[in-house]
DNA sequence: TATATATGCAAGTATTTACTTGCGCAAATT
DNA sequence: AATTTGCGCAAGTAAATACTTGCATATATA
């Protein structure tokens, strides 16, 4: 039950992600987030446990309360990997659109057979 | 085993997010990602049934292949979600900057008492 | 001090994962 | 025509998840 444990998995929670959004407004208790949801509290602490192994939040004993505390800049890692596909896409499409606007103004001249391209298939069986 | 299956979800699975890599450079066919795994052919084609069910890719018959295509502007949805806590994390930075900046010039004096400033606890039991 | 509150810990369960192995089939290759 | 190649389908398994209920404990508060 602690084998893997990243950013990634930890966001890949509905509930997770719904925690994320409230503690990131203001630092609140355990007991206030629990009200939220429809799940147990002890449901709900766990899953702030996980969050808080993750690193994406910090919680602080006050009195017998607990306050948790977003850690918003370890989402950086998921920014990030997200970042490079979503820049690559944009760049994909302006490529794309570049591409039409030649196409309209030398219509099926040198155009070359990219017909069979994506058959990068490896014929070369190393196994 | 067909519940929750989100982009969220999909990308959480760090072989599912090498894949992604894979076939964001170029379209391949399933056996080429599979040689690149430790994992059987059959665990890999799982994954990418996974993807293409939340539409993070494209399969396309060719022949006796099957071709594997990004279609990372699906991934526009996780970039949302993790930008505006990106956003209002850089938004905090540099309001703790100039905080810092101001305290620097007139110390001491005018400071409120932000000690007990967390402690929004729900004293109302609502359920 | 007795009681209510905030919360953790532990044990137990139903589902979901992530894989595997074995089989089958259709499209290429020989 | 026989064989190889690419790949899906199905059944089975081990481990992880997401929860729950019950109990314990420390801190406020009446």
């Amino acid at each position: 039950m602690e084998t893997r444990r990243d950013v990634f998995q930890a966001i890949a929670d509905p509930t997770r992600r719904a925690i994320i959004g409230m503690i990131a407004k203001q630092t609140i208790n355990v007991n206030s987030i629990a009200e939220q949801f429809d799940i147990s509290r002890q449901a709900v602490s766990l899953h702030l446990k996980i969050l808080a192994e993750c690193d994406l939040l910090n919680i602080r004993q006050l009195g017998r309360e607990r306050l948790c505390e977003a850690k918003l800049e370890k989402l950086n890692e998921v920014h990030e990997w997200v970042d490079q596909y979503h820049k690559l896409w944009k760049e994909r499409l302006s490529a794309l659109k570049s591409f039409v606007e030649q196409e309209e103004l030398q219509p099926k001249s040198t155009k070359k057979t990219n017909k069979k391209n994506a058959n990068n298939t490896n014929k070369s069986k190393r196994k």
